[in-house]
DNA sequence: AAGAAGATCAAT
DNA sequence: TTGATCTTCTTG
């Protein structure tokens, strides 16, 4: 396998969160497939924290492609973002890391997670962050190549089928598909189709 | 200073 | 279906 280099970050965030499934997501000890990402775009989309958050808007202007955006959801969850600015448009966007396929290191992950089931570790934005250990001291470091943090990507070995659906959780510009998830995998958060309208 | 909304999760 | 729980932003 390869690493993901900054480079593959400097693209339209739909198509690196298209991209990202199949790849490996590394870091410490645990490891894990990614099998379901979200887009957010800071065009035209009032999901994104772009458009509601000021705060936000200075991270994309102060931040490079591949840097992680974490932010807490509801008083309880950390969700792990990667920032992508597009080399050609300027256009900045988030690749939301929604659920893996746990890999290596599940006993630290059932730990963290305080639960046995490996479809109970990683699947879901917040769970994941949970397994992998991802919180507040994370925000703004490389997801690339972080010798600190110990993070890092690698590129998918084999092609996986991947399907567009609506995205989770959220009440603005819900129409559009940009959820993106390998169909039948169990470790995803929502199955194909049931996202609710 | 206070209120509202929010990219969730687990128990009921 | 619901309650937990807290940060960010807006309004007064």
């Amino acid at each position: 396998m390869r690493p993901i280099e900054k480079h593959f970050f400097e693209r339209d965030c739909r198509v690196c969160a298209r991209e990202l499934i199949g790849s490996v997501f590394y870091r410490g000890e645990t490891s894990g497939r990614v099998v379901e990402t979200e887009a957010y775009s800071e065009i035209n989309d009032e999901a994104c924290h772009t458009f509601f958050r000021p705060s936000a808007r200075q991270f994309v202007e102060e931040n490079d492609a591949g840097t992680a955006y974490v932010y807490m959801n509801y008083g309880r969850y950390w969700l792990t973002n990667v920032l992508c600015v597009d080399r050609v448009s300027g256009e900045r966007g988030f690749v939301l890391l929604r659920a893996l396929e746990p890999l290596e290191g599940i006993e630290i992950m059932k730990r963290r997670r305080n639960m046995e089931r490996p479809t109970d570790l990683c699947s879901g934005p917040g769970k994941l962050s949970m397994a992998m250990g991802i919180g507040k001291s994370d925000h703004g470091t490389s997801l690339i190549s972080s010798q600190e943090h110990g993070f890092h990507f690698e590129e998918p070995e084999t092609k996986r089928r991947v399907v567009a659906d609506r995205r989770v959780g959220i009440s603005k510009a819900k129409e559009f598909k940009w959820r993106f998830l390998e169909p039948g995998n169990p470790h995803v958060s929502v199955p194909f189709g049931k996202v609710k309208p």
